[in-house]
DNA sequence: CCGGGAAGCCTTACGACGTACGTGCCGGGG
DNA sequence: CCCCGGCACGTACGTCGTAAGGCTTCCCGG
């Protein structure tokens, strides 16, 4: 029986990138609990031990789906403004997580630390800098704005959202009592109005034009407020 | 050799709710990879398969884990104005959150739909509502804080954030060439500044009065933007 | 006092998982 | 031409979730 280098039907030998790539193909395809180093080399046609000379673990292939996914966002065009660059940042953010909402959730929770992940956030503290932000001020609206387009993208993603587009979404509201829950269970029609897309945008817009004032209060009164700009 | 009712040293028998409690003490002992039926069983004294007569798998484990979790999570005082609910509801959202970091990473992504977990939410909606808001409007703003709290707690849980407190934290900073990343490296004793909980409040309040001015806005031109007072 | 369910725990077993280890095929440099 | 390093293979071990069925102890009606 023919033996060694039987599969890979063609595309030459495996590499890192190919294994990371499959990786989120399956995983968005069959979902996180799909992915086991034998169906992965399944997905390339070779057997799961040969994926061990490309990736140290699973881990590591996990890690490297997180890398894959975030390096997509990207920076804000130079020379925007703070408010714009803001916006800008959350939205590629939660454009990217609900592009691969499988992926996304399953890596969520991994902190990124290449420098190829940390160049857009460093634009963006660039601009709050540029706008007169201190440099811990920055990071605390940095903080505000990831919190806010991470957390409102694994929502979207882990079907937390009651909206119309997911009828499972509306689904457990009507067994609610509307005595009791009088919006929740009582105004489902008007609820269910509410568009992703639309409403994150508010939030971000609130949240951005909040900052704005923020940064205000801070060009007053600066230094004594050593943890920033929000002390009472 | 005895058999039987062997184990249980004392507390009589098993329920449901002793198998959730300590799956949420061994979580938060020994980590999110910990948490498997056998251990779970040793834990309490008893082996992995008596555990199926209080739960029916596995998963039912970590949805209940999750529902105890978010019980905590108290409705805001009766009376309070709607920035009062607001924060009120943001903070004991991550309060709870961090109180118990593993159990909440393990399970945040897990839609919560009972009763217990929606009350709390339907009093910050009836909050917003009795200020003035639309339904649709309620939610959005609900929807804005819930990701905001939600995103900001897990970002502290797993290791996110860029601060003090973990050394670990920081030390990847160390390795980023400053002529780059002028400010995540170059800034590095100006970021340390920044603590959790105060940043935390710095952005739910620029994004509670940024939601203040959305409300207005709102109370103006309200019939011609069914989205809500967002459209432009 | 006893006898018989019911409740609840245990043992055994199966398939799938991550991965350590050793074997053998292949194409490119001497 | 040969040989050698890299890549894929097969096998194996320990652990996981959980299906099925057997045994022990408790409690209650007589």
């Amino acid at each position: 029986m023919a033996r060694g280098r039987t599969g890979r039907d063609g595309a030459g030998p495996l590499d890192r990138d190919a294994v990371l790539e499959a990786a989120v193909t399956l995983v968005e395809r069959d979902g996180a609990a799909a992915l086991t180093m034998r169906r992965l080399g399944a997905e390339l046609g070779v057997e799961a031990m040969s994926l061990y000379h490309h990736v140290p673990n699973r881990d590591a292939v996990l890690a490297g789906m997180a890398e894959r996914l975030m390096v997509q966002v990207q920076g804000p065009p130079p020379g925007s403004g703070w408010q714009d660059a803001a916006e800008w940042f959350a939205r590629q953010l939660r454009l990217t997580a609900v592009g691969s909402p499988q992926t996304f959730a399953l890596t969520a929770l991994r902190p990124l630390r290449s420098e190829a992940a940390l160049t857009p956030v460093e634009a963006l503290l660039a601009a709050f800098v540029g706008a007169g932000a201190t440099p811990d001020a920055a990071l605390v609206a940095y903080r505000a704005l990831a919190s806010y387009a991470r957390g409102y993208a694994l929502a979207e993603v882990a079907g937390f959202t009651v909206n119309a587009r997911t009828a499972d979404g509306m689904e457990h509201l009507e067994r609610l009592d509307p005595a009791r829950f009088p919006i929740l269970g009582g105004e489902r029609a008007a609820l269910a109005g509410v568009v992703d897309d639309r409403a994150f945008d508010v939030g971000l817009r609130a949240l951005v034009d909040g900052l704005g004032a923020t940064f205000e209060a801070a060009r007053r009164g600066a230094a004594e407020h050593p943890q920033g700009p929000a002390a009472p």
